[in-house]
RNA sequence: GCCCAUGUAGCUCAGUCGGUAGAGCACAUCCUUGGUAAGGAUGAGGUCACCGGUUCAAUCCCGGUCGUGGGCUCCA
């Protein structure tokens, strides 16, 4: 007899062996219809492959995590022996389930056309349909690697070679059989609905040194119904994309006629980035910050002194000549702000100092890495550097910290990613300066008791980082805030301080960015409220919608109103139905539209409607006015806006 | 940068198996003055991204350039 205990802290016995399918038909028949996989001792392990000893025992049915990652795992092994059936010769590398759904890698001269995919799927319907079990076998180094050899799997051999383990395990159903870790679903047939999504060239193991590989992403569910679901809010996702809004709200464009990768900012944009910045241009002098301005180019000594043109010159656009001195274009705004400090002779007394500046830059992004606001070649950084003695770095770091995460709240968000970024393979300064730089960022996000990963190789070349990133709606990271020790420029441009000893002293300096760039974080706004500003955002607070012409006067005598009291609203007085241009205001994602005819002139009031929510009857000028000025004043966020968009 | 896809009116997209293009929305004018998401009529609007090639003829076929989209380790 052995003993299985359940996540519940109940245990059964049975005789041993014993499966994980036995165990969740002993709990309720149920979780047996619906068991993928089970967890053994908390590691993932086939729900048909016996276990010997007491152990701990999960079932995971495809509301686990785990379990939907054997799902999608299994089904990329599907649509690999797939492959292998209709395309002979194609050399199988990895296929890995991710957050949502799976890929393989393929190494195959063509890549696949849209039509291979449906072919690819109409195979797979049929092994599914097959319904073959998933054998595990376990082999040592030298038995896979024969095996593998003799298969031609040039990439699985690969693999082998970098494992340490003795024993490793293959899975086959049918006549495939894949190096792999496992658990699998036990036969092809649990597989219900899936579907090919795209295809896509990708490196072996993400080095563009390495040859490129042929991915086809998928997904799968247990039902159908799952699947559609899934694809819908796909659907409805795009059409929260910044690109997609940009346009229909006329918020930004990008065109090729002024470049790939430069923005043009609407004046609907252009407003709600002046909002943004003069709430950060206010809470920069609550926060000890003093402005500075610096040009947009400077000598080229400068970049030699700064390591930039060492450094960073794949991201530079080429120099200018003029009067035989060469200038380059800002790729940061760093080295400015250094000449300024350099400008004095500085005390002990004088630290911290604490400059920002809004300052735009030009990066010569990779031309593939560019997407809408999210990456682009000119951008303007909310930008300011710290200098510090070493004992008050600690407590500059944890302000800055502090700083970002009130910001990003202001604007509602609640969900972010920290990173500790450490040192990169082209980076200057001594390892215990990384050493000691890193070790101090870390000890500052651990006393504030902030959870962050460490991005290994992330950081900048001259220093270690924190970063602060926000997610896009479709689940793609940016990074927002980064805030970079930096222990190299100070030293090259030779920066000091007379401390309380009179000696010099080398400055700490720390370079910070709270939204990123505004180009960025207007990207992420416009997809994170879904294009429904919250008022103090809002362009045009307000439409003022007259009936009929008859009360075009009495629309315009609100509208003055409103305005005297800072409220932003239009009139729309066409000649078109109400309807319509409630319409239009609608799809403008307008906060508030006043509807007013012969009920409202009579008695003087107004009839609101909010976005999305509709009719909210009517109201005095005075009380919607007071309404409006508290949402403001709060930073008020509309509730709906949060939320994916009903199908329209 | 690399792989694949793609570029037609302001926007969203049809279309031409090679004979210089079409819809809806938006826009303009007129009619309509209508109570909470599209009233009607008429009209204007395109070097079919750009450069080159094949051809009697190219928006369509071929090559190149530029742009855009998806992707380029969430490791068996």
């Amino acid at each position: 007899m052995i003993k299985i205990t359940l996540p519940d802290g109940n245990a059964l016995e049975f005789d041993a062996p014993v499966t994980g399918r036995q165990v969740a038909e002993k709990i309720s028949p149920r979780l047996a219809k619906a068991a993928l996989a089970a967890t053994k001792n908390g590691k993932a392990f086939d729900l048909d492959r016996p276990i010997e000893e007491d152990s701990e025992i999960k079932i995971l049915t495809f509301d686990d995590p785990e379990g939907k990652e054997v799902y999608w795992h299994t089904t990329s092994h599907i649509m690999a022996s797939a492959v292998v059936r209709l395309f002979p010769g194609t050399q199988v590398t990895i296929g890995p389930a991710i957050s949502k759904g799976f890929y393989y890698d393929f190494d195959r001269d063509k890549p696949f056309t849209p039509d291979d995919l449906e072919e690819i799927e109409k195979e797979m319907a049929r092994i599914i349909q097959e319904d073959y079990s998933f054998h595990r076998t376990e082999l040592d180094m030298d038995n896979a690697k024969k095996q593998f050899s003799e298969m031609g799997e040039d990439y699985k051999l690969e693999l082998l070679d970098e494992f340490e383990d003795e024993i490793v395990s293959t899975y086959t159903h049918d006549d495939f059989t894949d190096l792999c870790r496992g658990p699998h679903l036990p036969s092809t047939g649990y597989v219900k609905a899936f579907k090919l999504l795209s295809t896509a060239g990708a490196y072996w193991r993400g080095d563009e040194r390495n040859k490129m590989l042929q991915r086809i992403y998928g997904i799968s569910f247990p039902k159908q119904k799952m699947l559609d679901e899934h694809l819908r809010l796909v659907e409805e996702a795009k059409k929260r994309d910044h690109r997609v809004l940009g346009t229909q709200l006329q918020l930004f464009t990008i065109t090729d006629e002024i470049g790939a990768g430069l923005v043009l900012w609407f004046p609907k944009g252009a407003f709600i980035r002046h909002q943004i910045e003069k709430f950060w241009y206010e809470e920069h002098f609550k926060n000890g910050y003093k402005l500075v301005n610096t040009p947009h180019i400077a000598s080229i000594d400068l970049w030699k002194t700064s390591g930039h043109l060492d450094f960073y010159s794949e991201n530079m656009y080429p120099s200018l000549e003029l009067d035989n001195t060469t200038y380059q274009l800002k790729p940061m705004n760093c080295p400015f702000h250094i000449m300024i400090y350099k400008s004095d002779i500085r005390s002990y007394r004088d630290l911290p100092i604490r400059w920002a500046e809004l300052g735009t830059v030009y990066r010569h992004e990779r031309s593939g890495t560019l997407h809408g606001l999210l990456r682009v070649r000119g951008l303007t950084m909310d930008d300011a550097h710290i200098f510090c003695s070493a004992d008050q770095m600690p407590q500059e770091t944890r302000r800055v910290i502090e700083f970002s995460l009130h910001m990003l709240r202001s604007f509602g968000f609640d969900k972010f990613n920290i990173y500790l970024s450490t040192r990169p393979p082209k980076s200057v300064g001594s390892e215990e300066q990384w050493e000691a730089a890193t070790e101090s960022l870390r000890n500052t996000l651990e006393e504030m008791g902030i959870d962050y990963e460490v991005d290994k190789g992330g950081g900048a070349f001259y220093g270690p980082k924190i970063d602060v990133t926000l997610e896009d709606n479709l689940g793609r990271e940016w990074q927002c805030s980064t805030i970079q020790f930096d222990f190299n420029l100070p030293e090259r441009f030779n920066l000091s301080y007379i401390g309380s000893d009179g000696k010099q002293h080398t400055p700490y300096m720390v370079h910070r960015a709270l939204y990123g760039s505004m180009e960025r974080f207007f990207g992420t706004l416009i997809e994170f409220y879904g294009g429904y500003f919250p008022l103090w955002l809002a362009p045009e607070q307000a439409r003022v919608l007259p009936i009929s012409e008859k009360h075009n006067d009495y629309a315009r005598s609100v509208a003055d109103q409103l305005h005297k009291a800072g409220i932003r609203c239009e009139v729309d007085d066409r000649s078109e139905k109400i309807g319509y241009r409630i319409r239009e205001a609608e799809n403008q994602k307008i906060p508030y539209m006043l509807i007013l005819g012969d009920k409202e002139k009579e008695s003087g009031v107004i009839s609101v409607r909010e976005h999305k929510v509709g009719d909210h009857g009517q109201s005095n000028i005075d009380d919607f006015v007071r309404m409006v000025q508290e949402k403001v004043r709060n930073k008020e966020i509309f509730e709906s806006t949060t939320q994916t968009e009903e199908k329209s």
